[in-house]
DNA sequence: ATCGCCCGGTCAAAGGTCGC
DNA sequence: GGCGACCTTTGACCGGGCGA
């Protein structure tokens, strides 16, 4: 059993240190004095006391002792590599990006519920000449559809607008990563929307209307829009919802799949992706973090691979809606407006940029009325 | 007789450990390094002098020198109990997933050869009315996409059936995952092949025939082919290239790409969701392990989620490509084979199960020549 | 059987960290 | 800027399985 007293100064030892029992501190003082070559003078008698209280008093007496009890410098090493941090506080810069995002995120989700009041109370937004038939008040009807894909345009724009490393880009880029996100983005909100419903076969879209599966089945002509609905379902929300996704997760994944550096029309495409990566790294850190406090919870494992694999049945949902979309104006049942058009159905004409450039021109946080209701014809 | 000196630091060692010869330090510094997925950053220029004075002071370096002195992280094994009884880990099963996902290609690789040769030696396959113009022997004609894609969903088939996670399935599900993965899994052979090409604008199909994106412009009427070949390159081979994707890594996609448990049609969705997890956590702890062993590399960084998010382009492109088949179809540009249709282009009817379930009902390994060849009409 | 060899694990004593 | 309580990493030293 090794001794309870510090040879030195009479504390509590710790064990053996550098050839003599020893305390923390006299162990600490010895290794900073040889690896500094420390060289101390006694002003006293050189026989100073060195006890816990005044072992500080005199440090050529202390490290004098230090070797009387048996430490040999030589027993000191050379300096090593640096360790792992103790407290975590080194992620800020990454922490920050995460911060931001959920910020970028809670502002438009404010913003929703003003274009929501705003939209609803201005004259109705044509939206095509079939209407739903829908028992429930709060179902959505097809002018519901194309009200909140409108709305969702407005806000996805607010909210690229306010992420720093878009607005760093040039405006093509701008343009072309609006484009090549939009409808997925769209897709993966009311997904996540959907989530909290706990209604096993009902979407929520933008402005908190309900779109039932069955419901949408109803309508012949445009049964794609059920394949479409059914598919978030079952791809997105069911297993969403299964995953446990959190609100962290949405907007880094949404993030990431918005700085999509191969996306048509894209020239810095090393910027797209460096910030492409920097929401990646976030993500898999936050997903290794929460693996790490509840450990016995096996949907943790390869979360972040997880959360990834829902992407593909996302792209593949949100062309198909576009497909449909396509379809229901080539037969008249909707009408598109034009940020609808250029941002949704990105025809291969050399579309009128002005929409767009005017939705960002203008600051964040105020998106004008007229381009939000703005419809063609 | 073994050496005495420690090939990474030069300490005394104590005979081989993990495939170097070293000493004790060494040995238990790679261990932990492994074990625990440590990743390490040199300080200064990687250069680091690594001998037994200083071998503390880089562990980048240090674990560099390791991996450069022959130690192979695969030598070190699983933990064992306390106690020092080896116990049956599950993950020996992780390792033979790899291994056999590697070798089911491998037998897809061999049987591809044997194909090419067959087919080229039989009567030759219509595909289609137009023909390409080419001036260098080696590039694909139309004939040769049709054919390529043909023995492409052949040689899919037989891979799908060789592995055990797909023949323990019912066979609906087996036909599910058959028709939502083949042109994926088909469009991702072709970009994987064309790594190796060297070509910035050429993709390598599966007959070795060549497509340059220039090349498949010049007809006009079906451009969309053009437009996938583009994409290919851009959203595909391109990052591949980048990332410097391997075999073990490709096979992994593949897989995971595969087992896609929210298929339409399947029902036992979560023995493919397990199969689809396996190969996702085979795949990160890969990426893992070459991120410990090239450290200097930054692309290794976050390494499973950036071929993660290979995926959605994939799907979109696999999409796409369906689409213009379809069209093609539609104005006769090419003829369209059973299998063909039952597998890439998933109609609505009830199609005749024949083609897939005498596939199926094969042996692996022996494809019948008829169903490879079989045309419509 | 018994002897190296090379796996595994352990823990005293090195190291480093960072609020005070 | 040193001190020292507190944490991590190192490596010498074992035990065990396996092939010769």
């Amino acid at each position: 059993m090794v001794e309870e007293i510090c040879h030195i100064c009479n504390d509590k030892s710790t064990g053996k240190h550098y050839g003599a029992i020893s305390c923390d501190g006299c162990k600490g003082f010895f290794r900073r004095s040889i690896r500094k070559r420390y060289h101390y003078t006694c002003r006293f008698e050189q026989n100073c006391d060195v006890t816990r209280n005044k072992r500080n008093a005199c440090r050529a007496c202390r490290l004098q002792k230090c070797v009387k009890a048996g430490m040999k410098s030589n027993a000191i090493q050379n300096e090593r590599d640096a360790i792992g941090k103790r407290k975590k506080t080194p992620e800020e810069g990454k922490e920050d990006l995460i911060d931001q995002l959920v910020a970028a995120e809670q502002m438009c989700q404010q913003l929703r519920s003003s274009v929501i009041k705003n939209t609803s109370s201005l004259a109705p937004y044509d939206c095509g000449k079939v209407k739903w038939n829908y028992e429930d008040a709060r179902s959505a009807t097809l002018d519901d559809i194309g009200k909140s894909i409108h709305q969702q345009l407005v806000l996805f724009i607010e909210w690229a607008k306010s992420l720093p490393q878009f607005s760093f880009l040039a405006q093509v880029d701008q343009a072309a990563l609006l484009k090549g996100g939009a409808a997925s983005i769209i897709v993966l909100g009311v997904a996540y929307r959907s989530i909290h419903l706990g209604m096993d076969d009902t979407i929520c879209l933008a402005n908190d209307t309900l779109l039932p599966k069955e419901h949408a089945t109803q309508v012949g002509d445009i049964n794609h829009f059920s394949c479409v609905v059914g598919r978030i379902l079952a791809e997105l929300v069911n297993p969403m919802r299964r995953l446990d996704m959190d609100l962290v997760e949405y907007v880094a994944l949404k993030a990431i799949l918005f700085f999509n550096p191969v996306v048509r029309e894209c020239n810095d495409q090393t910027s797209v992706e460096n910030a492409r990566f920097a929401c990646l790294r976030s993500l898999q850190r936050r997903c290794t973090d929460k693996a790490i406090v509840n450990q016995e919870d096996d949907s943790q494992d390869c979360r972040s691979g997880k959360l990834l694999l829902l992407l593909p049945s996302l792209q593949a949902i949100a062309q198909q809606l576009v497909e449909d979309v396509q379809l229901a104006r080539l037969f008249g049942l909707v009408n598109v407006d034009s940020l609808m058009e250029e941002l949704i159905l990105n025809d291969l004409k050399p579309s009128d940029p002005q929409i767009l450039q005017t939705s960002l021109a203008s600051p964040v946080n105020t998106p004008s009325v007229k381009a939000e209701v703005e419809v063609e014809e």
